[in-house]
DNA sequence: GTATATTTCAAACGATCGTTTCAATTGCGC
DNA sequence: GCGCAATTGAAACGATCGTTTGAAATATAC
């Protein structure tokens, strides 16, 4: 066991080993799903052996978490640092809300785009990832997302003063659904004739049409809770 | 091969052995997601030889569109019919958007709430189908959703006249990723301290909340296209 | 250059997968 | 009741799974 770093100034030549495997196993998760994935396809198509996904990351289940927080972690921390930068700038006005949605969806977009990121692979994965049933995904997620997901709860809560938290909690859910959904270019709409959503690969453009279409949901006026005493009505 | 009816109306003694097996697959695909589900796992929960799954369906890939297509293409029609219903009431006026989500979202919980369909099951099935990345499940949520999907793009249309139709088909699909997330039950946000999501049981509660939300989504004004014309930010 | 540690390799492990086989059992028409 | 089709049952098929092994090859330290 060891790290060099100083292969990374010559990776450029032949990557090692184990970014093969991370780079390949990352690509195959998304296009198959983790369970539907073998150490034999991975180990195949990144050209190592068999036995070097044991050896290095010790477990078929240690090399998904691997892959998950490699670009997870990092992600998510930088969400956190640009909010941080935000409301420094803001001061004591608050961040506007578009500014915090834009902050949260461009540098999910940005990491994509990223030469090193494999070239869109990691935000489809993610996208699908969230849906996982699997307990050790949930948790790793769970783990990953948990001090973000407040932190912006918080931006959002300052954001929206009178929304009350519960409110503000449930569509935080929307969001996460819409933006996962999104990212993991799950195109239901695709096949509904004359409407291709062709520019899909226009990130900017995406983000745009994301952030205006939350930014009116989260300031929605509130649903009526009349409804919200008596027992919900039973389907006949 | 047959089909006796007659049989459906013994089964509450013991239900045959083709409804036990959908009803186990089921809940044991939404548990574990499709490819890591075993037909053994299956059979031994539903109490039926290992061979019944290949001699009543065939194969597990055409169990697969079995459970799935068994309440969808219910569900899915039903949601036609109840567009139709509600398009003819409102005659020429057009329906208001908030009806329209409304008949789409509440199908979905009532479906859902019908004892026959094992209480909750299928929709955090479905909920996670559309991210799962095996070809053959998409293969079936597309044909199954193309005709529905048509269907409140049109009515959706009428009610934002004044929304570009490549608008609507990205909003539709923000729309499609908020639902399913939620249905999904994938509640990224469970975790944050302080707020639980305790009442996702009363499912009207969440109705009004994402009709809300979603409605004032759509209404949203359009985002700016001005930096459309130069190429995308690269970011530093 | 030799010794030591790290990494790669081919091969095999036992377990489990979806599927098939064929005999035993059941249910229904006559 | 008998005869036949439908269904269930136990067992096994070959394939593939994640993992382990121990030797060969490679890189590092002295």
């Amino acid at each position: 066991m060891k790290e060099i770093e100083s292969t990374r100034l010559i990776q450029s030549i032949a990557p090692d080993t184990k970014q093969r495997i991370l780079d390949t196993a990352e690509r195959l998760f998304m296009e198959r799903g983790f369970s539907a994935t073998s150490l034999r396809e991975i180990t195949a198509e990144a050209k190592v052996n068999l036995a070097a996904v044991n050896y290095h990351f010790g477990s078929k289940e240690a090399l998904t978490e691997a892959v998950l927080t490699r670009r997870l972690q990092p992600l998510n921390e930088l969400r956190v640092v640009e909010l941080a930068r935000l409301s420094a700038d803001a001061g004591k006005k608050g961040v506007p809300i578009e500014a915090i949605l834009t902050a949260f969806i461009s540098t999910a977009f940005d990491l994509d785009d990223a030469p090193a990121a494999g070239g869109g692979v990691f935000m489809r994965l993610l996208g699908r990832a969230v849906t996982e049933p699997s307990e050790q995904v949930k948790n790793i997620l769970q783990r990953q997302y948990s001090a973000m997901a407040a932190a912006y709860k918080l931006a959002l809560m300052r954001a929206l003063p009178n929304l009350p938290e519960e409110e503000l909690v449930w569509r935080m859910q929307f969001l996460f659904g819409a933006i996962s959904y999104t990212m993991a270019g799950a195109n239901v709409m695709k096949l509904v004739a004359s409407c291709e959503l062709a520019d899909a690969s226009d990130r900017q453009a995406v983000t745009q049409r994301l952030v205006a279409f939350l930014t009116a949901g989260l300031k929605a006026p509130l649903p009526l809770k009349a409804a919200s005493a008596q027992k919900r009505r039973s389907r006949k």
